[in-house]
DNA sequence: AATAACACCTGTGTGC
DNA sequence: TGCACACAGGTGTTAT
C-alpha cells in the first residue's frame, strides 16, 4: 500500500520530471484504464500525494490517480529494464527513469482526474486521515454514535478513517483491549481514546518501517515493510496471547481473518 | 438508512 | 504429482 515512505519515494523519483510516455500493457484492472490516462504525456508531474490508500500524481493538465488494491506495486526503475508478469503500466520519464505498475491480481486502478481530488467519487466520502489531528476521539466518537456493526468493520470503514486495513485493525484493536466484535456505538470514550491513540502509533510504527523497505526499492526484492514488524494478533490465530499466555481466537468478520485474545480483548 | 454479502483476479499453501 | 479448495494487505456495488 502507499503508505508514506512509498509516497515519498515516489516523489522523489517522479517530480518535478516530465512524462514522455505511458505505456499501458493491459488496461483490465479494476476499472479500465481510460483513454485520459494518456493526459499525463507531456505534462510534467508537480507533486505526489496521497489521499488514504491513493497515490496523487498532480500535473497542470489534471492528476493521475493510482491505487494498489490488494497486491499492487509500484517502482521506480532504469527505463531499459525489461518488464516482467503483471507489469501492466509503465510511466516514462524524461529522467532516464520509469514508474512501473505491477499488480498480480488487478485490483489496483490507474486514472486520470482533471478536477480537483475533491469532486473524484472515489475521493469524495473518504474520512480523515489517520495521522492528522482530524482524527481525533471527538470525531471517531460522533462517527460511531448509534452504529450497531462491530467496531473492526467501522474502523476499516474508509468513511469513518482511512488507511486502517485488516492487519491494522486486528493489532489496534488488541493493543487497545477492544473485542472487535464489540457494538461499535457502544464502545466508551476512554476506550476509544485509547484506539485513536493506538491506531496512530501502529500505523506510524508500520510507515517507519516500510520506509526500511522501501529505501532499497530499486532491489528486485521486497515484501511490505510492515511485514517485519511484531505482529501481535494478525496471522497468530491458535497461538498464544503475547500479553496473557491465552490462546488466540480466530474469527471471519466482513469476510476478513480476525484474531483476538478473548481474555485481553473484553470490551 | 444501515448492514451484509458479493464481486473483481492471480498466486500460494494445504489436504486428499 | 495432480487436483480441489481456502485464503490473501481492498473496496465499490448489489442485495437484504
Amino acid at each position: 500500500m502507499p503508505e508514506l515512505p512509498e509516497v515519498e519515494v515516489t516523489r522523489l523519483g517522479v517530480a518535478p520530471y516530465l512524462v514522455s510516455n505511458l505505456i499501458v500493457r493491459n488496461p483490465s484492472l479494476r476499472w479500465p484504464v481510460p483513454e485520459t490516462a494518456r493526459n499525463i504525456i507531456g505534462q510534467t508531474i508537480r507533486a505526489v500525494r496521497r489521499r488514504a490508500k491513493y497515490l496523487l500524481l498532480d500535473t497542470d493538465a489534471g492528476t493521475c490517480i493510482v491505487h494498489l488494491g490488494m497486491s499492487g506495486s509500484l517502482r521506480i526503475l532504469p527505463r531499459s529494464t525489461p518488464a516482467e508478469k503483471h507489469d501492466h503500466i509503465d510511466l516514462e520519464l524524461e529522467n532516464g527513469r520509469v514508474l512501473r505498475f505491477n499488480d498480480p491480481r488487478r485490483f489496483g486502478a490507474w486514472l486520470w482526474c482533471e478536477l480537483p481530488e475533491t469532486a473524484h467519487p472515489l475521493l469524495a466520502k473518504l474520512g480523515p486521515e489517520p495521522l492528522t489531528d482530524a482524527f481525533n476521539v471527538e470525531q471517531l466518537h460522533a462517527a460511531l454514535k448509534g452504529k450497531k456493526k462491530a467496531i473492526k468493520l467501522c474502523l476499516m470503514d474508509n468513511a469513518i478513517v482511512v488507511g486502517v486495513g485488516n492487519i491494522y485493525a486486528n493489532e489496534a484493536l488488541f493493543a487497545a483491549g477492544i473485542h472487535p466484535q464489540a457494538e461499535a456505538g457502544k464502545v466508551d470514550k476512554e476506550r476509544l481514546t485509547v484506539l485513536v491513540a493506538e491506531i496512530k502509533l501502529i500505523l506510524a510504527q508500520a510507515i517507519k518501517q516500510g520506509g526500511t523497505t522501501l529505501k532499497d526499492f530499486t532491489n528486485a526484492e521486497g515484501k511490505p515493510g510492515y511485514f517485519a514488524q511484531k505482529l501481535h494478533v494478525y496471522g497468530r490465530g491458535g497461538e498464544t496471547c503475547t500479553q496473557c499466555g491465552h490462546m488466540l481466537s480466530e474469527i471471519r468478520l466482513g469476510q476478513r481473518s480476525t484474531v483476538f485474545c478473548s481474555l485481553c480483548q473484553t470490551r
